[in-house]
DNA sequence: GTTTTATGGGAAG
DNA sequence: TTCCCCTAAAACA
């Protein structure tokens, strides 16, 4: 799916043109319709991400849970903002880092046009028709005056009351950017240390830590010189500060480009490159058989969690 | 044209 | 651990 980064995105663009708007709600496909009743003519009063999943409040308290799954996708079209590519810088503007790095900035122009929010963003022609033909199976369509959002293929998507927050809320991990660095920090290190589950299988674990994917997991492996099957509790708690460091600014580059640049550093060409082929990106996901980039060695290839795990034998230890 | 694959996760066994 | 759900695009034939 869609890792952490993409459904901050979404949330975004759900912050800059939905929230205050009223929306009507239906489900061209059908199978969201009583949802649809339920959420329709209604303004969107907040909405925001943790982890994966991505909460949208309604008037009345009326909450919407949405969860991409492995393939899920919303496309906008009409009034959209978008910064593909761009840098930039985002938060949660209801919450502040506790490192005051970040501060909410304009986030472009809007402008008519089609921008698919999946793993990969995407931008088509602008519709010709308003509001535009659901086009495939669209679970909900969300449309104010000025833009469409339509979902499709969620692994979840449900009105609940705050309980049912609260609950989903409960059994996820710390977000980077939802909760205090310190205390995300301890609960990462604590989480980790606690169990002896291998580490590749914890951080896809988002009751350990919350938004992190298969992507992200084989890289900040690769990243933290670590060997995937290493034991939770053996891992370092130096070692453990250093990724959730990590994740913190990974997760940042990745809300800011709109892509999961786990190579960071790059410049100039070599940056459009990695923009355009995810093959350019990564130090090992997706590189099974191919040599590593710093040693050479060809990039090992295993499942775990029924997942394909990535990873360099002999930098990882 | 058909099969495979994907950046998830929940329930069942 | 295995199965199952959701959808579209890529990969195969």
């Amino acid at each position: 799916m869609p890792e952490g980064h993409s459904v901050h995105r979404i949330a975004r663009q759900f912050q800059t043109n939905f929230v205050g708007q009223i929306c009507e709600a239906s489900s061209p496909q059908g199978r969201f319709s009583d949802g649809a009743a339920v959420l329709t003519g209604r303004v969107m009063d907040e909405c925001f991400a943790v982890g994966k999943h991505m909460f949208a409040r309604f008037e009345g308290d009326f909450w919407l849970r949405v969860h991409l799954g492995i393939y899920g996708a919303w496309d906008f079209t009409g009034q959209v903002h978008s910064t593909l590519g761009q840098t930039g810088e985002y938060s949660r503007p209801t919450v502040e880092d506790s490192r005051g790095e970040n501060s909410l900035t304009s986030i472009g122009a809007p402008r008519l046009a089609r921008v698919r929010m999946a793993e990969q963003e995407s931008e088509s022609d602008v519709a010709d028709q308003w509001p535009p033909e659901p086009v495939g199976a669209v679970r909900l369509r969300l449309l104010t005056a000025t833009t469409c959002g339509d979902l499709r293929g969620p692994t979840a998507c449900e009105v609940l009351e705050q309980s049912g927050v609260n609950k989903v809320l409960d059994r996820l991990g710390p977000d980077p950017l939802i909760v205090d660095y310190d205390d995300g920090e301890r609960a990462f290190i604590e989480k980790v240390q606690r169990r002896a589950t291998p580490i590749g299988q914890l951080l896809m674990d988002q009751s350990v830590v919350a938004g992190i994917g298969n992507i992200y997991r084989a890289e900040m492996l690769y990243r933290a010189g670590l060997d995937p099957y290493t034991p939770g509790k053996l891992v370092t708690t130096d070692t453990l500060r250093e990724m959730w460091a990590d994740w913190w600014k990974l997760l940042r580059i990745g809300v800011e480009v709109g892509q999961m640049m786990t190579i960071d550093g790059l410049e100039g060409e070599a940056y459009e490159r990695a923009l355009r082929h995810r093959e350019d990106r990564h130090w090992v996901y997706g590189r099974a058989g191919e040599p590593c980039r710093t040693c050479g060695t060809p990039i090992m290839l295993a499942e775990m969690q029924n997942r394909k795990l990535y990873w360099c034998p002999s930098c990882q230890k």
